[in-house]
DNA sequence: TTGTCATGCTAAATCGATTTAGCAGAACGG
DNA sequence: CCGTTCTGCTAAATCGATTTAGCATGACAA
């Protein structure tokens, strides 16, 4: 029946006032406790292992170690563990536990996720999305910090994938490969729109800088209604059949890639000999995929670690993070 | 510079003090508070936007309305977010809200997660794990209400996937569909360990049920070291090459079926035409492929849910859910 | 001897709720 | 007219911490 032993039992057990205890175990200076009186405390504290009890900590100070994650997991939720793992790790390396909450686009399920954690007086918001758009927000406590991970609201801190390097990386890194003759599949204009997506300009610009930097132009564009296998292996399957097929293919997207190798598996050509492909995003799909899909990972980890790090540390307004190459195989010199 | 109303303030304003207007908003019968005094309060309540404060209701019931979800995101983090949906919606149709924390496979991340959350007095701590496996788990603070959802240890409440039944429900859509000549790639011994797999056995039993009701046997049973596309696929070819090739093939699980479709590309075979494939888990994967692959769904979003259920409201040590079948083409009769 | 100042500590208020015990007045019975 | 019971409500304790204000005691100077 031993309870958990509260400050007062370790006030008993030392000979002195709670009071005393408190400011021993806070480490308080200039409040002229003797040194025996400490050791006492801190002893008693030791051996009842004592720790201070969460919720009358959080009622007293108005501060709960904790910090608030929303995301939007309606959509799309293959991404979220990442993203997820991320914030945990930089939470718990920050001592703070995580509450979750996870939305879908309804403007009052995000209201009553936001309105509960701030009644639980966490700490700081997280708010996830896991496609990175432009979103509205409805108007957050005052008084507590929040920061915007892959997307972009009001004038919320944000943090976002440098789809721009990542978009210059990746043609170069084709280029440099030795291609000249290059198609992009999945250049959509509907993606431009920032509530669509909040970064595929910038990839966009990134990838034209570097086409542009080493005088090139893309053999063929195509646009697509989705970045999904099936209309990517359609756009795909002309795009090779034609007698000037290009020697690389520039991918939207992971899945737009899978279409691209389904297509090249239809047309007997095999990938990295016959055409590379050079993706975005690093699905666990890239992995899976023989040979292995050369892609710019979106960093959802690191993401998630750094929106923590900025909520309970603010300082930017914008964090844009880098796209790691992750080199697996699927582009290789053009042949001949 | 408005701070959120206190109960105080409602007994204030509604002339009233303290005790009343708690004992009115928490409708306590047999109270005698006059029905004038009970509208004034709710009045009052209702026109200052009150609402308890969850820190000073924690500290003095010792509840929080907070469940935590201790997850081991180590190895495959693949399927988290079905999983940790489940619990989200689970919780917040119970008014509960979640902690999270991950953990890797060090007890004493164990240990201290659920030290972390026993703590942070939840109201009940849902265990979930990524692979369905048995775990030895640090001892559970006593008076805490614990579900481990896909996993087994100790003496705790299980929910688990029904695998003998899924095993059973696959082997015998492939019979009904026709089959005959059946072979079953990543019978894997090793799975058979408890710590590795809770559930594969089961899932052995339950095909082996069929085939033994059916009155057949595989024309090939292959063991595989990792259930993994490359593996699969370098089995796939032998088993598919030989002359007398089965007309289906039962994948131990989605990742294997990915590596038999590959097979099956080398050799100019067609997926549901010339050989059907029929597999578990149900992966995101498994809707990419073309023709998209039927498989029987593991129920995460199904399990969170209910080890949520469970947690809140104990009842049954071992839950078991059924597993879906989700078709989608790659089963078909067989041909001539 | 008395006043002043450190020193070393503690009593009590506070955070915002719940809950126990009990007060004041009305109604009722004898 | 007095005692009992019921009615309608509240004061105060409690949960477990922090923090403010201040009480003893001893040392020292005048």
């Amino acid at each position: 029946m031993s309870k958990r032993p509260t400050q007062a039992d370790v006030a008993r057990s030392a000979g002195v006032s709670a009071t005393t205890v408190s400011l021993v175990l806070n480490g308080r200076t200039g409040t002229r406790i003797s040194d025996d009186a400490a050791r006492r405390v801190r002893v008693a504290a030791e051996t009842l292992g004592y720790s201070p009890d969460p919720t009358a900590l959080s009622l007293r100070t108005g501060r709960t170690k904790t910090l608030g994650f929303v995301s939007d997991g309606v959509t799309v939720t293959r991404y979220a563990s990442a993203m997820i793992r991320g914030v945990l790790d930089a939470a718990e390396s920050k001592g703070q536990s995580v509450m979750m909450a996870e939305v879908d686009d309804h403007p009052d399920r995000w209201e009553r996720a936001i309105v509960d954690l701030s009644d639980r007086k966490v700490d700081a918001i997280v708010v996830g999305l896991m496609v990175a758009r432009t979103i509205e927000l409805p108007p957050m406590p005052s008084g507590v910090s929040t920061v915007i991970v892959n997307g972009l609201s009001g004038g919320l801190p944000s943090v976002l994938p440098d789809e721009f390097a990542a978009g210059r990386a990746a043609a170069e890194y084709v280029i440099r490969a030795g291609h000249r003759r290059i198609a992009f599949i999945g250049r959509s204009e509907r993606m431009l729109d920032p509530v669509v997506s909040a970064t595929v300009g910038r990839r966009y610009q990134g990838i034209d800088r570097a086409m542009a930097d080493a005088g090139l132009h893309f053999t063929t564009t195509c646009d697509l209604p989705e970045w999904e296998p099936g209309p990517a292996r359609e756009a795909a399957m002309s795009v090779l059949g034609s007698p000037s097929r290009p020697t690389a293919i520039l991918a939207a997207n992971d899945r737009v890639a899978f279409g691209v190798y389904q297509a090249a598996a239809d047309l007997g050509l095999t990938i990295a000999q016959d055409v590379s492909v050079m993706s975005f995003d690093d699905e666990a799909l890239a992995d899976y995929l023989r040979p292995g899909l050369t892609t710019m990972r979106l960093p959802y980890r690191d993401m998630g670690m750094a929106g923590v790090r900025e909520a309970l540390n603010p300082g930017n307004d914008l964090l844009e993070l880098p796209m790691p190459l992750v080199e697996r195989g699927s582009v290789a010199p053009p042949r001949g």
